[in-house]
DNA sequence: AATAATATGTTAAAGTTCTTGACAAAGTTT
DNA sequence: AAACTTTGTCAAGAACTTTAACATATTATT
């Protein structure tokens, strides 16, 4: 135990045991015992006692039936009280805006999407954001008043300190916008901001496919491209909060205009957009493909390409198999750099599957060395299309379990 | 104040401020009071001075005369008592030895360095190393037994929890000796083994052109080329300690081929090594150029470069230009992934100077995005060849310091 | 079935480390 | 000289831990 994932404000913070407590509770899976817990916290059971019973009386967590297993008095299980309350993640990608409600352990109640398009500026969109906000809490019978943080991701550099994107790629008219401060007044609940693929990162620590890892990679590939890192168990942000950004690294100085400005970006060869676009020039060049047949050339879309691959289509196999290739040139590169557990590959042309992540697997342990390359999985997102609003709830989660957790014996009600 | 350099270990840590403040001592430019401790870590100034007491009865930290600035009663400073004792740093490099005789402040009081090869394997390497630090005792009149700690550092991806190398690229023999046993078991004092990379940008950090800052890294271009990263205020070396690996990272699929059987390596491209390949190429293909007449072609060196380029020698710089460029192309990619505040160019090859640091300037600015782009600051390393094993020193003393500082009141020997 | 063994959880006393509030100390400003 | 400002210390009390003993709830053994 030499580090928790709450992240630790500067100043008047009692009581640091009760807080890590608290996120053992909540990222152990089944629950977990105080004797466990002061095992894994280097403390006594009797000092364990106290702070679970501090834990308690705010109602945060329960108490659930023993699993007995070994011999002894069977061990009390320690959960997160679900029922306690609710929160909101808000997942803002490029072309599309979910807004899911969870209990207190994550678990999604109900979720609505919408398509979306970013580029309409911060009012129009954070608009259609309440919009979405209200019809779900109606749908559900609840009001705003009993969700006790918002977690929200946009797919851009993030100022945690001012809640703001700063110098975005892709979100015209949003740099400098402070989004946090505008949530915040209009819905006065706490919202938490941060970068989509950051998010995606923690949800698979969380519940998905990077469960507990400390040295975590989250590659997000959908229309654009970008990843979230986890290091020695904590999201890692960089000095100004652009760390991750990989969807502009060149891979292929020869290779297409990307919308960046600059040619060959990782984004321009194997992101979704790059995907559609190969499949468009293969159906122009007039060769046999299955693509022909699926509608207007420009309407398809990487998951038609997708579907045409996992068809037998060759040249859609080619196009995947390519884009695969050059993520690996990226990712090998991350592996070398990083020394990653485990790399998990996430966001909407993830859901290819193997037919994308066999080359990738393939180009990184051709190209990586050969130490970071035994050490590392790649592996798809468990949480699929949902990886980052379940980043996003626990980040609102964090917000509102140790906001609770603070006040000692304080109201049980707010 | 929410990290702190010195690694916790898990196990009956009391007093984890008394280690925090003696690193704030350590690590502050000039010293710091009792008062401006307290507030960096927000401590009362009552309970300040129960820790700087404990402190002070170990010895290692001193009382020094106030600066009298402000109004107000004038502070006293703390600092280091540097004539406490010594350790040793060692730098393993593939083509050099050197051994430092450092006090208590890091200050270096004697150093030898011999020529060296690594490929010998370890019992040879580690029969000089000692040699050599049998002769600098010898010098300085002084005993082993006077020798509190030992830092080293090689150029190879370090288990750190097993004091040895694994799977290195450029180490043969090497792998999964245990090394740090070996030296402990000779010489009864503590070891503390690294990777040099790590190392550097540890001295860096601490010392150099990085002084304090909390996202940093640090290019070792020697004959090989290595990175060492410090991220979050903390060395990071990844999940097997391999990380910052950069030196085969692929930069030209079509380039030449490297020592580790791959083409286009970083390292094949800009290293010493490869510098000097280049220059010989130039001298065969009869080219017109100040290199022909700096001695046999068979023994031309990166520096001979450097000094033909800065007479003005066409040839040269286009070299170094060439070897900055793909520099740039790899550290901008770090730029994209990191984020860092700072990149400090160290190792051999970095001493040529601006005509290497420009062409890798223009090309991290040109490939990286505006956000993290305009954050970084790009610099020579500061402590020059002394990177490595200044690093190595601020190990030896975090080793000693803190061992000290642990048994409160103890024997003020040993 | 009774007893032993084992592990969990609780309690009270004692020990550490911190904060609070008062105050002494040592300078600068008025 | 008096007022102001900041540093450093002291003593009392608060907060959090450990220690050591014990109660509790199972399984294992006799």
């Amino acid at each position: 135990m030499n580090h928790f994932f709450w992240p630790v404000p500067n100043q008047n913070v009692k009581n640091i045991n009760k807080h890590t407590a608290l996120d053992l509770i909540r990222f152990t899976p089944g629950g977990i015992s105080r004797a466990e817990l002061a095992y894994r916290m280097n403390l006594s059971r009797a000092a364990m006692t106290a702070i679970v019973n501090d834990l308690l009386e705010t109602d945060i967590i329960r108490e659930t039936e023993s699993r007995s297993g070994q011999s002894g008095r069977p061990p009390i299980i320690l959960e997160i009280n679900s029922s306690r309350g609710n929160v909101i993640g808000i997942d803002m990608g490029a072309t599309h805006l979910s807004v899911a409600l969870a209990d207190f352990s994550a678990r999604i109640i109900d979720e609505i999407e919408i398509p979306f398009d970013i580029t309409q500026g911060p009012k129009p969109c954070l608009a259609q954001a309440e919009a979405l906000l209200t019809e779900l809490l109606e749908k559900n019978d609840m009001r705003l008043q009993q969700i006790l943080a918002i977690g929200m991701g946009v797919p851009g550099p993030i100022a945690s300190q001012e809640g703001m994107v700063i110098a975005p790629p892709i979100m015209p008219g949003w740099d400098g916008y402070p989004i946090r401060q505008d949530m915040e007044g209009k819905w006065k609940i706490p919202v938490s901001l941060n970068n989509d693929a950051e998010l995606g990162v923690l949800g698979e620590w969380a519940y998905g496919a990077g469960r507990g890892e400390d040295h975590l990679a989250f590659i997000k590939v959908g229309s654009g491209i970008g990843a979230g890192l986890l290091l020695n168990g904590q999201i890692y942000q960089g000095a100004t909060g652009s760390a991750g950004e990989i969807g502009h690294l060149t891979i292929d100085e020869n290779g297409p205009l990307c919308d960046c400005g600059s040619t060959g970006c990782l984004e321009a060869v194997a992101g979704g957009k790059a995907i559609a676009r190969q499949a468009r020039e293969i159906i122009a060049s007039g060769k046999r493909t299955l693509l022909s047949s699926m509608g207007p050339p420009e309407e398809l879309t990487a998951r038609d390409v997708a579907s045409a691959a996992r068809r037998g289509d060759l040249p859609s196999q080619q196009i995947i198999l390519r884009a695969g290739s050059y993520l690996g040139i990226a990712i090998a590169g991350m592996v070398n750099i990083f020394n990653p557990r485990v790399v998990v590959i996430g966001g909407g042309v993830s859901q290819i599957g193997d037919l994308l992540l066999q080359p990738i697997r393939d180009t990184v342990s051709r190209r990586s060395l050969a130490g970071a390359a035994q050490a590392v999985k790649i592996n798809t997102a468990i949480l699929r299309r949902r990886s980052s609003i379940i980043g996003a709830i626990v980040q609102a989660l964090s917000t509102a379990l140790h906001q609770i957790a603070d006040k000692k014996g304080g109201d049980v009600n707010t």
